[in-house]
DNA sequence: ATATTTTATGTTACTTTATAACGTTCGGTA
DNA sequence: TACCGAACGTTATAAAGTAACATAAAATAT
């Protein structure tokens, strides 16, 4: 399977990116009969800020510092929740953050790639690591709900400028 | 390679495995010229209470109880952090919780199913997993560094009982 | 043996991340 | 337009982890 998402050049036009997340996400949500409301759509749009996975509380400053909004810590976390069910939104584990998705529908069978570097993460989607994966878990009798993979490392931009 | 660790019977004589762990950390620490103070001992015999992965709050909480210890977060923690070093515990990021492990001292070629179930982890070591994440790394031309791998699902236990 | 240095532990305070519980407002539908 | 459920506001608190500095205990040098 293909390679869904790479490392983003340095200087691609963001922009771009966060057009197509957010149209993406109407589109999702119209397709799941869910509200993509002002608010949900504000904090995907800070998620979608950088390639960079963000804290909670780093949205709730952005929202602070950009909107005047003072909002809750709950306020973001449902949000939050909101657009990681839609599969909008990924969590990454081991940093307690958040990145962006345009992945479709499925979120069981794709991977992070992060930089410690650049801070940058990519999502990958392939079938290849979750086969893997099952065939382990069909070997000791386990069913798999959801599996997590992060790895992280250095991109391929970093290594260059090292 | 060989599946590293499964889940354990449900009756197994786990003073057993607490052993079998103990004595292992003694070894690991020797070669190492590490120190396996009482405390960090005592920690990672907690540690190996159960098979199920364990909070830092909850090793406080047994500290306490069980040896009258009222020690503070840090203490903890700083055990877990010199257990984890010397590969004898892991971290399991989606739980926040540590893990005994008597795998060798190769940390980067392990993963865990966790059930959902009965709580219970299970460290698998080979380098299928592994072996897979590396090749898109390179298409990526992404060096790894550090895969965390957490499956998590119902074991063969648990579904036999359902 | 004793001074010195390193390593481990104690202690206090604090930061970061996340959730519970309950009240209010807003949007769609009867 | 009255109602109902979903979304949002608000307050408080839980849970997980760390910073900074003091003390004690080992290892090493003198």
């Amino acid at each position: 399977m293909a390679t869904h998402n790479i490392f983003p050049p340095p200087h691609h036009n963001h922009k771009d990116c966060i057009n197509t997340a957010l149209e993406h996400a109407e589109k999702v949500c119209e397709k799941h009969g869910v509200r993509l409301t002002a608010q949900r759509r504000r904090v995907l749009e800070l998620v979608w800020g950088s390639h960079r996975p963000i804290g909670a509380y780093e949205l709730l400053e952005l929202l602070h510092k950009q909107d005047g909004k003072r909002l809750a810590p709950m306020t973001v976390y449902r949000a939050l929740d909101f657009l990681i069910e839609q599969g909008l939104v990924h969590r990454l584990a081991r940093l307690n953050a958040y990145i962006g998705s345009t992945a479709s529908d499925n979120n069981h069978n794709s991977y992070f790639f992060v930089c410690d570097d650049c801070g940058q993460a990519a999502e990958v989607i392939d079938d290849d690591v979750k086969k893997v994966i099952s065939e382990k878990a069909n070997l000791m009798g386990f069913t798999v709900k959801l599996n997590t993979v992060e790895v992280s490392g250095c991109c391929s931009q970093c290594q260059d400028s090292a």
